[in-house]
DNA sequence: ATATGAATAT
DNA sequence: TATATTCATA
């Protein structure tokens, strides 16, 4: 069940302020048949605040704004003909389930409530009182739905009332508010497939939407959207461009095969093999389908697979799945490195024929895979933060001492994906053979 | 007048 | 943090 955490909260809000004034609830009453927000979680407390304590979830704040906002305890009243006509009214109340179909939970009452400036919205964020409503695609796939909370009851617009704008209706029984929209997988899955069919140069919020199809949505949710997007991708495309760039470097100056020439004088090109990294592109292990992005048009889908239940590792070893992109979507992926068993994966490239094992030490093959050591328990784990600088391949003397005193104090280890890094000792042992003698104190 | 996108707010 | 809103401008 995804929730955007604001949107159970805000629920929660508005089923407290209505139990104060009103016998109206989600529960077990007589309502349960109109209420059909109400499985997915909303009439359910102990979903909405975990801990249990009903009090420490609310945000009073929250609540003072939504009753000053004038209209909302009033329309905590809810008409069950209101229901009923929402529900006939294109958008079904029924709730999907979480896991099978993206459901765009939206929870905040905008407190916005000046003169409208918006235009296509007008007249589809027409709200109702807890109840869901959702959308469809062309191909009649509920998509996305937005939850809407206890605010004003607006019937949805009748097809004739396309004359909105009837400026003797001033704004706040408009039922205009706007709702947050969770950016589910699936329906990011649309965005991008429509990003992708109009190219990226040419792909501008009005258009995607065009393509998405999926009405309930603005443009402003686009335009919102696609800004992270653009951005996601920039800094994707600057990793991998850089990655490009060490992967070069590598071929220029590492030569092939057994050690050369070079080899002697660095010591940390030593036992490099060549061809012993991942591509630059960042092809992760355990790879979650849905990741930002492009929904890689390049992976064959017939590949997919499901992850045999019995080797998805419990608890997963840190070193398998590095973050998938600690950048992009945290919030679907609240356990990075959690793999639930089932969970389709695209296989890991072949780690143990074409990669080395143990991987080797000192040079990235990926400037922004690392990891540090727990000297507890010698496991690493994954460093999300991309603000430390890869070792250079081709270091000075200066440099090299500057990158071990950095590593063993940190200790961050750069390594290849997907690769077993190599414990502390290892590294310590590693270092006393090259003859390397500044270690620092502290990491012995 | 309106769509866009960066900046900023929530 | 993710999404919404504002604002400058094309």
């Amino acid at each position: 069940m995804q929730y955007s955490l604001i949107a159970p909260r805000h629920v929660g809000i508005y089923i407290f302020g209505m139990l104060a004034v009103s016998p109206l609830r989600c529960s077990n009453d007589e309502r349960q048949g109109e209420m059909e927000s109400c499985p997915d979680g909303v009439g359910d407390f102990s979903d909405v605040f975990p801990g249990g304590n009903l009090l420490d979830g609310i945000d009073f704040d929250d609540l003072f704004v939504g009753i000053e906002d004038g209209d909302v305890l009033p329309d905590l009243e809810m008409d069950p003909e209101l229901l009923a006509e929402f529900s006939v009214s294109g958008c079904s109340g029924g709730e999907e389930s979480a896991e099978k179909n993206a459901s765009a939970s939206v929870g905040k009452v905008e407190g916005n409530d000046s003169g409208r400036r918006e235009d296509e919205e007008e007249g589809k964020s027409w709200a109702s009182g807890l109840v869901s409503s959702s959308c469809q695609t062309e191909e009649n796939q509920e998509i996305l739905s937005k939850r809407e909370e206890a605010v004003a009851v607006n019937p949805p617009p009748k097809v004739a009332d396309k004359g909105r704008k009837s400026s003797t209706q001033p704004k706040a029984s408009q039922g205009k508010r706007k709702v947050k929209v969770d950016w589910t997988p699936d329906l990011h899955r649309r965005f991008v497939q429509a990003v992708e069919q109009l190219g990226v140069d040419k792909a501008v919020p009005s258009r995607i939407l065009e393509v998405m199809g999926i009405d309930c949505l603005t443009r402003h949710n686009i335009a919102s959207h696609l800004q992270k997007y653009r951005s996601h991708r920039k800094h994707l495309l600057a990793r991998e461009a850089e990655a490009a760039s060490w992967s070069q470097r590598r071929q220029m100056h590492g030569g092939a095969g057994g050690g050369s020439k070079r080899d002697h004088m660095n010591p940390w090109l030593k036992h490099v093999p060549t061809m012993g990294f991942p591509p630059p592109t960042p092809l992760q292990p355990f790879r979650p389908l849905h990741v930002w992005g492009h929904p890689s048009p390049t992976v064959d889908h017939s590949v997919m697979h499901m992850w045999p239940k019995h080797l998805v590792p419990s608890p997963p070893p840190p070193w398998a799945p590095p973050p998938p992109d600690p950048y992009w979507h945290p919030h679907h992926q609240r356990v990075p490195t959690a793999l639930a068993p089932g969970t389709p994966c695209f296989q890991q490239p072949l780690a143990t024929t074409r990669f080395p094992t143990p991987p080797v030490r000192g040079i990235p093959p990926h400037p922004h895979a690392m990891y540090k050591l727990d000297k507890g328990s010698g496991f690493p784990t994954a460093q999300s933060d991309y603000s430390h600088h890869p070792l250079d391949l081709h270091p000075s003397k200066e440099s090299i001492d500057a990158a071990i005193g950095d590593i063993l104090s940190k200790p961050w280890q750069p390594l290849p994906i997907g690769l077993k890094p190599p414990s502390l000792d290892s590294v310590l042992v590693e270092l006393q053979l090259q003859g390397i003698s500044k270690i620092p104190p502290n990491c012995a």
